[in-house]
DNA sequence: TGAAAGATTCGCT
DNA sequence: GCGAATCTTTCAG
């Protein structure tokens, strides 16, 4: 595989590496520049409580979808990792609009190419991606996808986790440095 | 069965 | 920059 499955390796790998879904109207593409890794026995990660029925998209093989809704209104992508049967993964939480960008445009109501996809609930929506998308393959060459990087990707940072609230500090927050398209500046939370 | 918390976003001040 | 919206899942009694 091309990608790792340590998560937080898996975290490092994905920036610069484009997410791709093709629906029935075409093809929407982005370029990751940020990501957030949740190993297992991390206590802010959805599976450290145990499995349920919400989480079991966690536990599922490497690569595989997990998606999970927030706070009643937005879905949130995450990318399984580890191996089958261990709780972890890796939280999507900004694309640069590659292809497409109309059509997220038209289907995120705004304009503004960088506010397209940066937040997670936000590139959710703008790639149509919800519980329709639950545990599809991303490595199968479907209609969700990864593919490695395009181009060679930028120095890449570390900080924080945003938006948990416990163990926000841990630097498991991984994007590139000086992409408009991350959500760090602007709306970081304490 | 009832109550609280959550990996967020949008709108108004 | 700060506060509200909104609803599903999970924990407690």
């Amino acid at each position: 595989m091309i990608f790792p499955t340590d998560t937080l390796a898996l975290a490092r790998a994905l920036i610069g590496a484009v997410l791709v879904h093709e629906d029935g109207a075409g093809v929407v593409s982005g370029r990751i520049v940020e990501t957030e890794g949740y190993p297992p026995g991390d206590p802010a990660c959805h599976a450290y409580i145990g499995r349920t029925a919400r989480n079991a998209g966690l536990f599922a093989a490497p690569g595989r979808a997990y998606v999970y809704r927030i706070y009643g209104r937005y879905h949130c992508l995450n990318v399984a990792s580890e191996a089958e049967g261990v709780g972890a993964g890796v939280l999507l939480r900004a694309v640069e609009p590659l292809e497409g960008a109309d059509r997220m445009a038209a289907r995120r109501g705004v304009a503004r190419r960088h506010d397209l996809a940066r937040g997670p609930g936000r590139l959710a929506q703008a790639f149509g991606v919800g519980l329709a998308q639950q545990g599809v393959d991303f490595y199968a060459g479907g209609a969700l996808r990864l593919e490695p990087p395009r181009s060679p990707c930028g120095p890449i940072g570390t900080s924080g986790r945003i938006g948990l609230t416990r163990e926000a500090d841990k630097p498991w927050r991984f994007y590139e440095r000086g992409s408009p398209f991350v959500s760090g500046s602007g709306r970081m939370r304490a």
